[in-house]
DNA sequence: GATGGCATCTTGTCAATGACAAGATTAGGA
DNA sequence: TCCTAATCTTGTCATTGACAAGATGCCATC
């Protein structure tokens, strides 16, 4: 028998943000459709206005996930500069969905407090990584100049923008280039 | 008196590429709308799938037109590594539309020779910069890393997720992070 | 100078979507 | 038990992208 759905979902909210994370995949977060999720997890059209107000709100709600993950994915990778960049450019390609709703904030609600605290979150696991480095003179514009590359090549595989003869691998590829930073 | 406007516009296609870059601009790539370009260029809502046939083709053209810019502007720049770098900063920064859906491959038409041919071209001078600059081992990874750093400063610089530190101008910002590449 | 072909542009239409309003249902505490 | 608030549904509207069919006028050819 097809599943009877009761009234009350009971945690629509997740189901949600787990179809939302499905179809970014799928089609990206623009073409996101609130209605198709609203299908997907078995609701109404408008339920997940109820959840996330509008398209944004919920978007916002899924980078806040993203950045959590990935902070998570930084301090799993430890001290080494370079292992971290290298887990950095890991987590753009094998959680993309994640990672283009992070970088866009024409498509977050501004301001809000959890996203912002996330992304608190992911930055300081990501300095960690320099200030353990020591001995240079500007920690600023070394966490910078890591962030940047590690950030470009990401989003430049991402992009399919770079050339076929990079490899398959990200994770080799990623460690070759950054490698070009702190020789 | 209010210009009648003539059957046939005369420029449609420029005037509509115009207008997109401007809406590219004020609500981003993902939110452009054909109608309104329509209306900003006094035409019908029909008249732009005349030159571009759907969304995806008006961007893909606007995303040609984009690189050939870039390509010019690396050229200008010269041969200096350092230097062709932060004109690459500098078009993301000055041109923030073209480069928003300049490297957006799910909003092109995949494969369109004239965008394929722009790149081609964006590419080329981007390398010139890493192979004039000679004596290191393996050009490929140099250049890639040469890429990577600029264009994630950019993205993230766009993104607005660099801390306020950095200061206002991304020339300045931009070489003094570009530099810890090539010491 | 006339004419026909073709690029250009318009009007009309349809399904899909985001957002909002108002009502139905149920959970859980007083 | 009751009742209040959270949760979800139904209904609706303006906007949009895409397509179809028709109107207009430029231009080459005769």
């Amino acid at each position: 028998m097809t599943e009877t759905r009761a009234y009350h979902h009971g945690d629509l909210r997740r189901a949600l943000l787990d179809a939302a994370l499905e179809a970014v995949g799928e089609v990206g977060p623009a073409a996101l459709s609130l209605r198709d999720l609203a299908r997907r997890a078995g609701v109404s059209h408008a339920a997940p206005a109820h959840h996330f107000g509008d398209k944004a709100g919920l978007l916002t709600a899924l980078a806040a996930q993203g950045f959590d993950r990935l902070a998570q994915a930084l301090v799993a990778a430890g001290d080494d500069l370079l292992e971290a960049g290298v887990a950095y450019v890991d987590f753009a390609v094998a959680h993309r969905a994640y990672f283009e709703v992070m970088f866009r904030p024409e498509l977050h609600r501004p301001d809000d407090p959890e996203l912002t605290a996330a992304r608190e979150r992911a930055g300081t696991a990501l300095r960690s990584g320099v200030a353990a480095r020591g001995a240079r003179a500007d920690t600023d514009r070394d966490s910078l100049a890591a962030w940047s590359i590690a950030h470009g090549f990401a989003t430049l595989w991402l992009a399919g923008a770079l050339p076929e003869r990079v490899g398959e691998d990200p994770r080799t590829a990623a460690r070759e280039v950054l490698a070009r930073l702190t020789p």
